[in-house]
DNA sequence: CAAATCCATAGCTCATTGGCTATATAAGAT
DNA sequence: ATCTTATATAGCCAATGAGCTATGGATTTG
């Protein structure tokens, strides 16, 4: 029953896992060592975080040599900006059953 | 420092609370009797959610009698989308420069 | 081959939090 | 006034999870 917006929340839900992604957004592909080193944790925090990010399809790796690049999967956020667009049609449709029963009494 | 869209991850990101949420979003205005029915947990977890999505700025609530309605107010997954489509938008921008640095090196 | 570097994993601790029951507060109902 | 109903608050507990250090595995360098 786990949606997949379900894991995505509870993934970006972390500030120090989503200034990940964002960095990797911003800036592209980066190794754990770059990200490590304005990251504010350690090493293996970061690894950890980006094996949940991951595992939430929120990034690929990379392996070259003894590093892992990681790079941003922007398709990942599809379900999350689905989500919202659901729940603001929901509203949307009833504001308008509102709107034609206002009119409706109008009459 | 804490932007509006971190509160909003981290309030949505419980499968429970966010369940409140979408509920009152697609069938609108409800109390606390109403929603804990279907809730799956007790009335105190249940006004203790609610409480949490109000600070979030995610439901209003409206007294009357000894009852409490909550809504949605939709308004407040701006910040969320708004935090999405940046995401997107570095994305896209740098799959630009990599498409233009292709076409110059096509040359 | 030895040493150094890069990353991942293991194991620990502490703080947070989601759940519960019990109780307080407030507003009808009798 | 008393009893019941609706919601909120308090206090507790167990689970989760984010951080750390230490270490393992793999690759490059000397």
């Amino acid at each position: 029953m786990a949606e997949a917006h379900d894991m995505l929340f509870r993934t970006l839900a972390d500030p120090t896992r989503r200034a990940l992604f964002e960095r990797l957004c911003r800036e592209g592909e980066k190794t754990v060592g770059a990200l490590t080193a304005q990251a504010g944790v350690s090493q293996p925090v970061v690894s950890k975080h980006l094996s949940l990010l991951k595992q939430a399809g929120l990034v690929r790796d990379r392996h070259e040599g003894r590093q892992t690049h990681y790079s941003a999967q922007l398709g990942a956020l599809a379900p999350l900006v689905d989500w919202t667009g659901r729940m603001t049609r929901f509203w949307e449709t009833r504001f308008d059953e509102l709107e034609n029963l206002l009119r409706r009494m109008d009459q």
